[in-house]
DNA sequence: GCTTGATCTGAACGATTGTTCATTTATCAC
DNA sequence: GTGATAAATGAACAATCGTTCAGATCAAGC
């Protein structure tokens, strides 16, 4: 009996963070009211109270749970055998979990002021365990040569800015499929990287 | 006589400007109020509207000054001979005149979403231009076998989008010099387009 | 059909928003 | 000093903000 009585919760809960998410995205966490979101759910403003302590949380929720399910995926990745194939797992994986979410991602990268210094930082930590698992595989390749990087933080950082930046010019209805971007964007990382 | 009766102008109008400036970089232009730029030069709200219309158009104006000087600094910019000189140029360029200016970077990528849409336009193609002064270096380069591109167009992006990054994780007191930086991502750059 | 408890409404709260404007203050030319 | 004018004040405006809560509404268990 996995329904409680009276309830709709396992419904509005899902569709306040839809709704949330969606605005957010468009507007800006700042200048999203909470009667806006009430207003796409189809609710009044404090029924929203029953499924978010505050407007606070709505906006942390949804970047933490995003970030937690991003490493969940390249940990359940096929990374195949050594860096070269790491890294261009990495580079495919990223482009499509991201171009899979558009609106999470874009929350995730430009909300991080809004959030609450204690918030702020689970987020940022959750942030750059993604990225030391680029640099990990930047580094073993370039231990044992397989890249030439003058220097690998900058380098991670390099082909993490190149790799995002794809969500901010793709459409579904554009002049290339995923995978063709996918595989012009492993040409450019693999060059850059010396492989 | 430059100066007017009675006026504290010249010196109230850029303070205003510099004040909504670092506090739309620190806090985003939604969740920043009048009276915190009227606080942060030592005025009344009331009187910030001596200098502008409205909240709106200090957005507008500052993005639009940003993306003006811009593209003005670029054309004045020794571009050197040919597309390998060029693409130099403009990774140089970019890098140093983006971490030069943080806080109106930062805007001008953050604060799209709260221009009205006469201005977003504006703003748009004024950021559409610089993109396709990129995107000519490559072609040429790309005619005369300089570089080797599967794609222009997402070459472009990639490049810029390499290359913004530099100002999401660059500290004036960090581990790199910025000649330094310019340098490694030169290097970069030049490996991706195949040169 | 009654009770129970989750869900939602609708009004209210104090605070804050962008903006306006009559009035005061400050500086200049003469 | 006097008059002119620009700049700034400070109060006021209607609207909206996030949040709370007593009461109405609804579905499930008995």
């Amino acid at each position: 009996m996995a329904r409680k009585t009276g309830s709709h919760s396992e419904i509005t809960g899902p569709l306040i963070r839809q709704a949330a998410e969606e605005l957010f995205a468009e507007h800006g966490y700042a200048a999203v009211s909470m009667r806006q979101i009430a207003a796409k759910v189809g609710v009044q403003a404090g029924a929203l109270y029953n499924y978010t302590a505050d407007k606070q949380s709505l906006l942390f929720d949804m970047m933490q749970a995003h970030m937690v399910d991003l490493l969940a995926a390249w940990d359940a990745e096929d990374k195949g055998q050594g860096p070269m194939d790491a890294l261009e797992a990495f580079t495919r994986f990223h482009i499509r979990y991201h171009l899979a979410r558009p609106k999470a991602v874009f929350i995730a990268y430009m909300e991080l002021r809004n959030l609450t210094p204690e918030n702020f930082q689970v987020i940022e930590d959750l942030r750059k365990t993604y990225e030391t698992h680029l640099e990990d595989i930047l580094q073993a390749g370039k231990d044992d040569e397989t890249f030439t990087l003058a220097d690998t933080k900058l380098a991670a950082m390099a082909v993490i800015a190149m790799l995002t930046g794809v969500t901010t010019w793709y459409r579904d209805d554009g002049r290339l499929t995923q995978d063709r971007i996918e595989r012009v964007y492993w040409n450019m990382v693999r060059k850059a990287v010396g492989a």
